[in-house]
DNA sequence: GAAGCTATCCTTAGGCG
DNA sequence: CCGCCTAAGGATAGCTT
């Protein structure tokens, strides 16, 4: 007897954020797949409209829309009343009455929340920066420890994001009136 | 020993527009519900953002957003650039470096840092109440303050979207996945 | 006419190339 | 990163109640 299995195959996960980056990547593209696999079928099959936007955790947007991803946005837009947000989240978790869900709906609310506090107090710092006079006279080696981390997660993001090399010296020196570089490969 | 199987279980059917209309009706119905699981879990395990609206062939709509519809609409209709987390915030504040911007920014995540403290709270009552059975044995008159007061506000949402009466009594009732229904002339 | 059932089809977790 | 593979988990077509 050959004995063991070759694999397990598809075990039973729990619905809740995947820890591991690789196998979460992983698991977003094959669900992301199924999903618009899915919104095509329930198209073909009963000829419903269907509009499906995912942003995927690193940004990425997909979408599809059957037949048309801006009809089925305009028509929805254009028909539904501007609509209190907190009640519309209750109204829809409420609907699924699944107390597990429930409670995924409210880590999700309570992780929002961190990340809400956390730009709030990062543009507080921010604020209180700009308003500091000598934060503009100092030379660099005469930022505080707060300001640099934050001028270098600025750093790391132009760098990301900006082709000019000159952006970056005109942004950092001419903190006054800076239009916005616009760079982008959509 | 009977023998015969009960049913023939789950056929292969072809992609393609179901002709019986009561049959198209089931199945539209069940996919739907599967779509919206399948949405929510892709929110769950990866934190993707997710937008899904779908128009049944009779016109009622059915949508659903992580975390919110509108947010995931509005970010992909005005195209905002992926970068979602608080280094975009700053740099684009940075970029202003106008005090009173700064200061509007700030504003504004504090006011998103309330709307999701009121949902989280709203959330949490609303875990409590589920996970109550006496919520769900007792009449409408056996409700605390608490419950109530959620109660007027989901059932002032859904008269505010629902036309059709039945759908209210629906979704209190039934848990399934009803969502504002309009009926449209196509 | 929605809710449940069951057998079957489809999706996908985990591993490998 | 992308696809292939296997086996188990999950969705659902067709009936029944």
């Amino acid at each position: 007897m050959s004995g063991g299995k070759k694999t397990r195959g598809r075990q039973k996960i729990e619905i809740k954020k995947i820890s591991n980056e690789r196998s979460m990547q992983v698991t977003f593209s094959k669900r992301r797949n199924g999903l618009f696999k899915k919104a095509h079928e329930l198209f073909a099959l009963c000829g419903a409209y269907v509009a499906l936007i995912i942003f995927s955790p690193t940004g990425k947007v997909f979408s599809f829309g059957y037949p048309d991803l801006y009809t089925v946005i305009d028509r929805y837009l254009s028909r539904v009343p501007p609509v209190n947000n907190n009640v519309r989240q209750f109204i829809e978790a409420f609907r699924s009455t699944n107390v597990r869900e429930l409670n995924a709906q409210l880590t999700l609310a309570n992780d929002a929340l961190d990340r809400e506090k956390r730009r709030g107090d990062d543009l507080s710092r921010l604020c209180k920066m700009i308003e500091d006079p000598s934060w503009w006279a100092s030379p660099v080696d005469g930022l505080n420890k707060d300001q640099l981390e934050l001028l270098k997660m600025a750093l790391e993001e132009l760098n990301k994001n900006i082709v000019e090399p000159n952006d970056r010296l005109e942004i950092l020196g001419a903190p006054t009136q800076t239009q916005q570089a616009q760079m982008s490969p959509p």
